[in-house]
DNA sequence: CGACTTTGACCAGCGC
DNA sequence: GCGCTGGTCAAAGTCG
């Protein structure tokens, strides 16, 4: 199964930029606020656009369109998704425009543990340790006392290929395949082959979009790109490594044809203010990204300083055009 | 021969 | 308690 992704598709779509304009506004202010609940506390003033979190070519339309993202593809919020995303969601406002990109957030596992489950943050980076069942997977039983399983954030992505998996420029070993219920196509499931690393993916194709593959990651790398070090075709277009420790592979960084649509699905597990400290944290232990909050600052300037989570998901050639 | 995929079985959570 | 379903394991197979 090579990839013959870049190819045919359609090579180009109209962008109805115009509608994606309409939309903007709207999600940034109701949907996403609503999804992410993005400190609202105090931000409201910033009501960081879905630009900022993809890091919006808005800005860089007219100067870098290194990937056509404005060009092809146009944002779109999960307006209609409930916090179960996942093919739901895509599904649905997908077919509204011919290109199109949204971001959801998705708190994984319990929607609702957005407050009771604060706490879990720091058990979560330990989490790694358990999660290896030492014996086989008949582990002796799963220590009671914890919580069920807290999960890392997840971040999915909704492309239009013809290929199930995506490069990224991470090395994924398929452990599992399982058929999706109410669809035809199955759902796979990969681990990043780094040791230590326990980032996992899973891939699926919409069955109302046969085109559509839905692309969710779950958890944060914990190293860099091997493609990025290599002389993979990733590393020609992208710094060596993008962000910190923990880095989403970005949509530009799949390394698919630039037609090809993305759409993202930003998978957080609690509340905003959880999932701050949570990057925050990650990355400063990462690579020294700047700890302060980013999301918060809508004006452009926020982008070029602080590209925060955006950094991880977006190629930081994008946003600075050259490492 | 190492890296990765395939695939059936196993397990846990959830709803009834 | 039972059955369904999503997620994972791991042996066997495939590929370069
Ligand atoms: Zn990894």
């Amino acid at each position: 199964m090579e990839r013959k992704d870049c190819l045919k598709m359609g090579d180009s779509f109209p962008s109805s930029s115009s509608s994606l304009l309409d939309y903007y506004p709207v999600m940034s202010n109701s949907t996403l606020t609503g999804l992410f609940d993005f400190c609202g506390e105090g931000e409201k003033n910033g009501s960081l656009g879905f630009m900022e979190l993809l890091n919006m070519p808005q800005d860089f339309s007219s100067s870098s369109s290194v990937f056509d993202f404005d060009a092809s593809q146009s944002v779109e919020p999960f307006m209609t998704s409930k916090p179960q995303v996942q093919e739901s969601s895509e599904v649905l406002n997908a077919p509204a425009t011919p290109n199109y990109s949204s971001i959801s957030s998705e708190s994984s596992g319990g929607q609702n543990d957005i407050e009771h489950s604060t706490k879990d943050e720091d058990d979560e980076e330990e989490e790694e340790e358990e999660h290896q069942k030492t014996n086989k997977h008949l582990k002796p039983k799963k220590t009671s006392g914890q919580k069920k399983k807290e999960r890392e954030p997840r971040f999915a992505f909704m492309t239009k290929s013809e290929v199930d998996h995506l490069e990224d420029g991470f090395r994924w070993r398929k452990y599992g395949q399982k058929a999706v219920k109410n669809s035809p196509f199955p759902r796979s499931y990969y681990r990043c082959t780094t040791a230590s690393c326990n980032v996992k993916k899973r891939v699926e194709r919409s069955s109302n979009d046969p085109s559509t593959v839905v692309t969710t990651y779950e958890g944060q790398h914990t190293h860099p790109s091997p493609g990025m070090l290599r002389s993979g075709p990733a590393a020609t277009t992208l710094p060596p490594y993008s962000g910190g420790g923990g880095s989403f592979p970005a949509p530009g960084q799949m390394l698919l044809s630039p037609h090809d649509q993305t759409h993202f699905d930003f998978s957080i597990p609690l509340s905003c203010g959880y999932n701050m400290g949570y990057y925050t944290n990650v990355m400063n232990s990462g690579a020294g990204a700047p700890q302060h909050l980013r999301f918060r600052n809508p004006n452009s300037s926020a982008l070029l300083t602080d590209y925060g989570l955006l950094q991880d998901i977006v190629p930081s050639s994008i946003i600075k055009k050259e490492e």
